[in-house]
DNA sequence: TGAAATTCCTACCAAATCAGTAGGATAATA
DNA sequence: TATTATCCTACTGATTTGGTAGGAATTTCA
């Protein structure tokens, strides 16, 4: 399951890439426009503006801007941010790669050889999508 | 992330698909070579059967067994019996869609898009892999 | 300069899910 | 009838999820 983190990141971002200009949005907007929890897209968009997909402006006026282009913006990269690794199991992980410790022979194991599939499927489609495509 | 028991699922199965003949194979030695906590074990190939996966038979030389050819199993039904809906959204479900409550519309939705595209192409995975793939 | 508006940050919390465990009932075999 | 195996229900501790609470820090504007 995709958690609600990512779906309203998602959605945020979404939100944000189709304001003109580049003028801060309030999060108590993007939270109304979307019906999102405030305080809790607060802390989501806090983590992207950490993870410099976002700029952030304080005090009156301020607010939550995108600082590149949404053609820049892959979903590779928000996807890892919002929802950690792609593949399903750490011994198939590209970023976060960890052997498995009940299985003596990667090469051999079935969930290995499944997995590899599924992750590269799946960095298929992110690699293909960039915020603009998504509009 | 995938579940401990898909994990143990797909290795029971794989174990199952490499015995010679038909013979049951006990829990117990699935347990021991795959290093599967036994009682964890019994509860995932439980569930198998009961979804027409595996067959069972009790007492002194009991055990679980296929009952389908490896080619026959795919892993579109191994997967959505252990981990549920392939979908990470249930708006893009074919077997479990829901309407998502805080979106008023689908195709103008950016998760719904991508979502889609992940959904499609995990499914095109798991479709072309069965069990014998996967030996 | 000071009030208002906004993000920033830490800590906490309830509910759900995960990964098992415990313990016995049931059935088949010898 | 003893043994061997699956069957079944219920429980449990740890982790994750989806928030909430409350205030600190910073910026703007009158």
């Amino acid at each position: 399951m995709l958690s609600k983190k990512t779906k309203y990141g998602l959605k945020a971002l979404t939100y944000l890439a189709r304001v003109e200009g580049r003028e801060p949005v309030q999060i108590a907007e993007i939270a109304k426009c979307e019906n999102i929890s405030q305080k809790f897209l607060e802390s989501i968009l806090l983590t992207l503006r950490r993870n410099g997909l976002l700029g952030s402006k304080k005090g009156k006026g301020g607010g939550y801007y995108l600082i590149k282009d949404p053609k820049e913006i892959h979903m590779t990269t928000v996807m890892r941010v919002l929802e950690g690794p792609i593949a399903m199991v750490p011994c198939v992980s590209l970023n976060f790669y960890e052997k498995c410790d009940d299985c003596p022979d990667e090469e051999e194991c079935s969930v290995h050889k499944l997995m590899l599939q599924v992750r590269d499927s799946a960095l298929d489609v992110y690699r293909n999508n960039s915020l603009a495509d998504l509009l």
